[in-house]
DNA sequence: GTTGATTACTTGCAATCGAAACTAATGTAG
DNA sequence: CTACATTAGTTTCGATTGCAAGTAATCAAC
């Protein structure tokens, strides 16, 4: 531990810029999705990543690291797709520990509406806002920090 | 609006990495703090600002800025710092809407211990990670985001 | 094949949050 | 001076969260 104890005066500023687009931008795309869409985020997130599986489908487990969350905390996120009709639950055959969740017709036309406000909202924060070798730089400095923490990310 | 519908792929991949990143980063932060100090980090942010400001004190809708946060939250944030005896709150004789936090002696001593774990897992979590050039680049790109939103910073 | 550990998921509880309603003080127009 | 609008901050409400405890199925060891 032969860390200095505080920032210095760069990593300071540094710091005090990420952590205020890390609290603002989570906020500005969950209040537009939530205006326009009645959704979360992280329920946004969840039918996209079944919208996009082959199967359309996705063990609980899995879909909670694909998505950024708790295990306990998207057990709640789908059982409210689920009373929203989103999505439905089912239990594995071969493992019956397990919960399938699927999106139903009723998910793929909510995604299919959602996605382009929230798309535009992504942009209009961030990619509008960046030239191309900014958006290489900000990709490979996120790949970093997450470190072996980035989640398998479905093709 | 002649802006492509969707991200390309080289914005999808870069936005995922970044999205996963925005969602677990402050996760990671507000557990260590919440493990080793019983701090949130909003907590932390306005004991921080309060003990640099050089009166020790601060309007509430100035706090409520400089932490990233809803006016709402902050009176919670601020009423719960109050209770643990961090803070205390004043009217301003001048405008008598206007609440002054300030800070006590305790909070000032709690900020002083729950500091150094707390930029250890900054640390950790970034700075360790970066090069000089990448944290460059990481506070650039930043600060073009947050655009006019970025609060004032003190000295 | 029974016991104990592990894995997958859910749920109870207390705390927190955002949006909107609310109180109170100040500023402004006539 | 008297409305009316604006500003500052708080609070209420329903909903969400994290943590820890719970249920249930599978696995591993003997």
């Amino acid at each position: 531990m032969t860390e200095p104890q505080w920032l210095n005066p760069e990593e300071r500023r540094a710091w005090l810029a990420v952590a205020s687009l890390m609290f603002r931008l989570p906020a500005t795309l969950e209040s537009q999705l939530q205006r326009d869409e009645d959704l979360t985020v992280a329920g946004y997130m969840v039918l996209a990543m079944l919208s996009e599986s082959a199967t359309r489908e996705c063990r609980m487990s899995k879909l909670a690291e694909l998505t950024n969350t708790s295990q306990s905390r998207l057990s709640r996120i789908v059982a409210r797709l689920e009373k929203d009709g989103y999505v439905t639950r089912a239990m594995d055959a071969n493992d019956r520990r397990v919960v399938l969740a699927r999106i139903t017709e009723a998910g793929v036309a909510k995604i299919a509406a959602a996605a382009p406000g929230h798309v535009a909202a992504v942009r209009a924060a961030v990619f509008d806002r960046l030239d191309e070798e900014q958006v290489r730089q900000l990709a490979a400095i996120s790949r970093t920090l997450l470190g072996d923490e980035l989640p398998y990310l479905p093709e």
